[in-house]
DNA sequence: AACCACCGCAACCGCGGAATG
DNA sequence: ACATTCCGCGGTTGCGGTGGT
């Protein structure tokens, strides 16, 4: 019931597009719109369904397309889009103009499932694996005479086994901490880079990044809520703590270059209230946090200050997405 | 050169829900 | 309120290209 018989025709004509069927569609769509979908072979003279006609214009002919390779900052975000929408191919297409859904999909299926899967997280909750074949594996590799048994490989292996300890037992105390219904989220770490050494940034190139890129980690992996209290600070700098990397948050704050008017709650500049109620799981609410708006995290390391600023990507706004950041002194 | 396996991608299929009568 | 039509979405398929043997 309810279902379209478009389809059913037996002699309309299926499979790969003629340049001359892609002509006569793309002629008829510019003249008229497409309009009916239904209606529209029968006028544009096409033996096609409406169906593969709206399929072949939104996939292939539509003239904002964007065509080529995915950038580094595309699989970015679609990963962390994918974090929060799950499969919802056309709703992460709407955040890469130019790149269609059908696009997004095939691309998270050949590549970026791998890629993941590759780097140890499970590319449907994107935590890290913990199911029997990963355990199997490692287990593989540290027996595995032609690997070196325990040389190098082996080490490695210790070391992302602790990490995967680590954060899981920084999970849980997030999660403890997240018990109260009105907190926010739990904070999902993704992958964590080994612990940093002490030695001060300015002097310290891999130090430096290593901050950059925890920070970064934190915050590209977390949707904060910051909502209108200053609970989601706190939470972060338990995070900080908890991850011993050896700097205290002093500030967070959103500012907005779309317009909106900065409010201050509890001492800290907000977009407004809207914004503030961002949090993943409300799609409802995505494209409420704008163009371009800025992250800024001020932190204390060594007895030293530094402003932290990350910049969303341009387009709407999911909580957690980082193109660049800035660290000053 | 021939065969095979794998991969990437365009296109199809079927479903759910909105719109319409 | 209900039946029907239409659209959009996500999952899946199958073809063509490519690389390995």
């Amino acid at each position: 019931m309810g279902r379209s018989p478009c389809c059913d025709d037996k002699d309309l004509k299926k499979g790969p597009w003629s340049e001359e069927e892609d002509q006569k569609l793309t002629n008829f769509i510019r003249t008229h719109g497409h309009g009916s979908w239904r209606a529209l072979p029968r006028l544009a003279g096409l033996n096609r369904c409406g169906k593969s006609c709206r399929l072949r214009w939104t996939n292939y002919l539509r003239p904002d397309i964007k065509r080529g390779r995915f950038t580094e900052e595309e699989e970015n975000l679609i990963i962390n889009s994918h974090k929060c929408l799950g499969n919802k191919w056309s709703a992460i297409a709407q955040r890469l103009p130019g790149r269609t859904d059908n696009e997004i999909k095939n691309y998270w299926n050949t590549h970026l499932r791998k890629k993941l899967l590759n780097m140890g997280i499970d590319p449907v909750t994107h935590q890290p694996r913990t199911d029997v074949n990963v355990l199997r594996s490692l287990n593989q590799l540290l027996m595995n005479p032609n690997t070196g048994g325990l040389g190098d490989n082996a080490l490695r292996l210790q070391v992302d086994v602790t990490q995967l300890a680590r954060m899981q037992l920084l999970q849980s105390l997030v999660q403890a901490l997240s018990n109260n219904v009105n907190a926010p989220p739990p904070i999902n770490f993704g992958a964590m880079n080994p612990p940093m050494g002490l030695a001060p940034l300015a002097q310290n190139q891999q130090a430096y990044d290593d901050v950059l890129q925890r920070i970064g980690g934190l915050v590209n992996n977390t949707v904060p809520d910051f909502g209108v209290s200053s609970q989601p600070l706190n939470d972060l700098q338990t995070v900080v703590n908890a991850a011993n990397i050896g700097f205290d948050v002093k500030d967070i704050n959103i500012t907005n270059e779309v317009g909106a008017s900065p409010e201050i709650v509890n001492g800290k500049e907000h977009v407004d209230a809207i914004n503030d109620d961002f949090r993943c799981g409300n799609p409802s609410i995505y494209s409420q946090f704008e163009t371009w708006d800025t992250l800024n995290f001020d932190v204390q390391y060594n007895d030293q200050y530094y402003i932290m600023d990350q910049y969303s990507q341009p387009d709407t706004c999911l909580g957690g997405d980082t193109i660049s950041y800035d660290l000053e002194t």
